[in-house]
DNA sequence: TCGTAAAAGCAAATTCTTTGCATTAATAGG
DNA sequence: CCTATTAATGCAAAGAATTTGCTTTTACGA
């Protein structure tokens, strides 16, 4: 439902687009999840409330529009000296971003949306961000686990504990770390 | 919202309840998901909105109290014969039925509810079946994994890899198992 | 049996959503 | 540079869902 593939920078699609998920940062942040509807959005957007039914096709399909933009990272994994100490740096922090409750809410947000993409690309910033501990690794000549296996291993675990039930200490991220590390079968 | 824990069996509440869950269930049967509402589901079950609005407060909520009924396991794991067995049978049943369409639909309601007790109670269900799987296996004698291990290592990368993206094949679970059995240290 | 409290029904008021049509803005071709 | 075409937005009315105050019903305990 989403055009933002095909948007010139400058062009009209391209500043609704932008001046509507402005107002829904900024909505999220004073009001309750409850509270945000799709007319306010609008009014604070500056345009009319069908203009967004018409792109987005529903509150929550925004949302998760939204929310995929904010999970994306904005910088690469912090250099902590070695692919273990890379890996345990970022998921710390990883967890930490995931389980606090914006992180929570735009998770919700983006898995709630129908439409399955917004969800897949979350999963694909992950792993990049993996990749390229994984590539700092092999370029400093030490042995590096599978992407995929950190993905089974750390991500896995930290996002599903986060999604049901408690928030994952430390020192359960820590282990998880120290596991794949070990087992590099 | 929900009242389901203080209920007489036999009261109007779990009535009103009862009648409200088969009409949501059989709804979702026969529409796509945006063509159910509340005012339908109302009609089909015999009573008023303003019933449903007030008891489960909006759709979402009462979707998820649907779902996470329906996700409660029918019946104990298959005993396979040994534990590498049963949990190698359970998972791979339990990563069909989760990635089917109905599957992805229910895990999708219970997280996308505010509550977040109901997504804490799909996870129970799963970690009691792991634990019965854990206990046959100790009275044969086998060792067999930590619980927590295997919600981790087999559970966690499984429904990580339904929300996100891809359907995890069955050779992937049978690594998984393979993996967490293989490694009980 | 009767009184009480909680839940459900009803209906009006409000708010959100959809839709057809008019208008505006961006793009490509001359 | 101008103009035709297409896509997106604005507007407003119609339709649908949600909220709410009040009344009625029902289950339970005294």
């Amino acid at each position: 439902m989403t055009v933002k593939e095909n948007l010139r920078p400058g062009g009209r699609s391209a500043r609704v687009q932008a001046s509507v998920h402005k107002a829904v940062r900024e909505l999220m942040a004073e009001l309750s999840r409850a509270d945000v509807t799709i007319p306010l959005i609008a009014g604070k957007a500056g345009v009319t409330p069908s203009t967004i039914y018409r792109r987005w096709g529903d509150l929550q399909e925004l949302l998760a529009d939204v929310a995929v933009d904010r999970l994306r990272p904005d910088m690469q994994p912090i250099d902590a000296g070695s692919g273990k100490a890379d890996l345990e740096t970022w998921a710390e922090q990883y967890a930490e971003e995931m389980s606090s409750g914006p992180g929570r809410e735009m998770i919700r947000d983006v898995l709630a949306a129908q439409a399955g993409a917004n969800a897949c690309k979350c999963s694909e910033y992950t792993r990049q961000q993996i990749d390229v501990i994984a590539e700092r690794a092999k370029a400093r000549g030490e042995a590096f686990p599978d992407v995929e296996r950190v993905m089974d291993q750390v991500v896995a675990p930290i996002m599903y504990r986060i999604l049901f039930g408690d928030v994952p200490a430390t020192a359960r991220v820590r282990d998880l770390v120290a596991r794949v590390m070990s087992t590099m079968d």
